[in-house]
RNA sequence: UGCUCAGUAGUUCAGUGGUAGAAUAAUUGACUGUUAAUCAAGAGGUCGCAGGUUCGAACCCUGCCUGAGCAGCCA
């Protein structure tokens, strides 16, 4: 007898089987009892008919606890009647761990005490669906980049000074120095470029913000990759290949989960065709202007979230918004030929109201340019003399975005807080588990 | 950090000045195909915390704590 998975089952049709599970939910009847199991591979139903397993058996049977672990034996069967399509009748059951009192059940629950129980909370139905996804994009970030000859440089996480500068960094010691946690790993991902020609670089990012929105996580997972010998255009085209990619990793792999979410397939399938529209911030800022939605927005401000969801909305895909103001962009970007004012920039805005998933840009590369760049900016300039090294030791154009993980997985499961995309989400005022 | 809303049974909520309620889960029993099964029974409470007003407070007032939504900031 095979010990298999639930999601094999469709293998073993009227095969006896051996299989470990836990327990969501049962029914049961004075005759007949309904186990709802699981394996984490798959979710289906095991039977237990009385008159064929006996008193003994059928009364553990209706015993068991919810999320209690037990191996059942039995034979598969394809039955219509099972959402899954295929159901175990069971012959035997061995009891491996108990379970009392399981905070969650099969009915509704507030977010406080999900969150307070997420530990138990990624074993349910939909938070499975979306930690498989996760998995996909993961597995088809790695594809990607293998495939298109980048190599993963691993950019540390504590570092001695802010990358950017811009944003709150949580501060740590170094022994007896400061430092802090990584907000970005791109400037090391530039090294890399210098280094091996294509690179990227996927870890964990920490933004010490306020921030609490539903598209905000305090710790994320972001992926950074950075090219040499490469001007904006080309960089855009690979972004887009990127996330075309993923989407199609999802709708080849991922179609159980989908409907375990209730995600339509065929909304994805509309994120697979390139090229993605292209708008320039002048171009964003007319629209929005014209909308007349926005009262009396100018030229040289940021986009928060409604103008992004409006954008975003317009054209019903993933929009490129091209080279935004100096003022808004941080020091390292490469300024614009002919203007001023802008730098050559993209922000990759998703659609559904999703917002920002994708910020990139093609770097500066004239050392004097850029040691302006941090002085304005109010940066030690000391701190960056390793940075302006790659400047001075043949620097050749090059180009990186970064994607937000868990901001690409909200949109493509279609959830409505980006706080379910990750197993342990760190929210403001949130660190338990 | 600002604005708004909420905190009552394990959970989800109703109760807005006069004896603490429902559904559901858990428990016990009935039921041969259930899909959040159904039916019956008993059980289940520091009404977020502290103070105040009142003959009397879950309810009104003040402060605090906790959470949620939105905004800013960002991926």
């Amino acid at each position: 007898m095979d010990t298999i998975n639930i999601i094999d089952a469709k293998n073993h049709v009227d095969q006896e089987v051996k299989i470990g599970v836990w327990l969501t939910n049962k029914r049961s009847s004075g005759k007949i009892a309904f186990l709802q199991l699981r394996d984490g591979t798959a979710y289906f139903q095991g039977v237990v008919v009385k008159s064929v397993v006996g008193e003994e058996l059928f009364k553990m049977a209706k015993e068991l606890r919810q999320e209690e672990s037990f191996y059942v034996t039995g034979t598969i069967h394809e039955d219509a009647r099972s959402h899954f399509g295929y159901e175990i009748e069971i012959s035997g059951i061995e009891k491996v761990g108990a379970s009392e009192d399981y905070p969650i059940t099969p009915k509704e629950h507030g977010v406080d005490f999900l969150m307070d129980h997420r530990h138990l909370w990624l074993r349910s139905k939909k938070q499975f669906a979306i930690m498989k996804i996760r998995n996909e994009m993961i597995r088809a970030t790695y594809e990607f980049f293998n495939r298109n000859g980048f190599i993963k440089i691993d950019a540390p996480i504590l570092t001695g000074s802010a990358p950017e500068g811009t944003t709150e960094l949580f501060h740590t010691k170094y022994f007896d120095r400061d430092a802090y946690l990584s907000q970005s790993g791109q400037l090391y991902e530039e090294a890399g470029a210098m280094a091996y020609g294509k690179v990227f670089s996927f870890g964990p990012t920490f933004r010490a913000e306020k921030s609490k929105t539903r598209r905000h996580l305090i710790e994320f997972w972001m992926i950074e990759p950075e090219m040499a010998f490469m001007h904006q255009e080309q960089s855009l085209e690979i972004q887009e290949r990127y996330v075309a990619f993923l989407v199609q990793g999802v709708l080849d792999n991922c179609q159980y989960e989908l409907k375990l979410l209730n995600r339509d397939p065929k909304v994805l399938e509309k994120y697979t065709k390139l090229p993605y529209p292209r708008i320039s911030y002048d171009e964003a800022i007319k629209m929005l202007q014209d909308s007349g939605k926005f009262g009396d927005l100018e030229w040289g401000v940021d986009f928060g979230s409604p103008e992004e969801t409006y954008l975003a909305e317009h054209f019903q895909l993933p929009v490129f918004v091209m080279n935004y103001p100096k003022a808004i962009k941080p020091f390292y970007m490469k300024p614009h030929p002919t203007r001023d004012d802008v730098v050559i920039c993209a922000d990759l805005l998703a659609p559904e109201g999703y917002g920002e998933i994708i910020g990139g840009s093609e770097r500066a590369v004239d050392p004097q340019y850029l040691t302006e760049q941090i002085k304005k900016a109010g940066l030690n300039e000391a701190d960056y003399e390793w940075y302006l090294d790659l400047r001075r030791y043949g620097s050749v154009p090059h180009a990186g975005f970064g994607l937000g993980l868990e901001r690409a997985i909200t949109w493509i499961t279609g959830e409505e807080h980006i706080r379910e995309s990750i197993p342990f989400p760190r929210l403001l005022n949130r660190i338990y588990p």
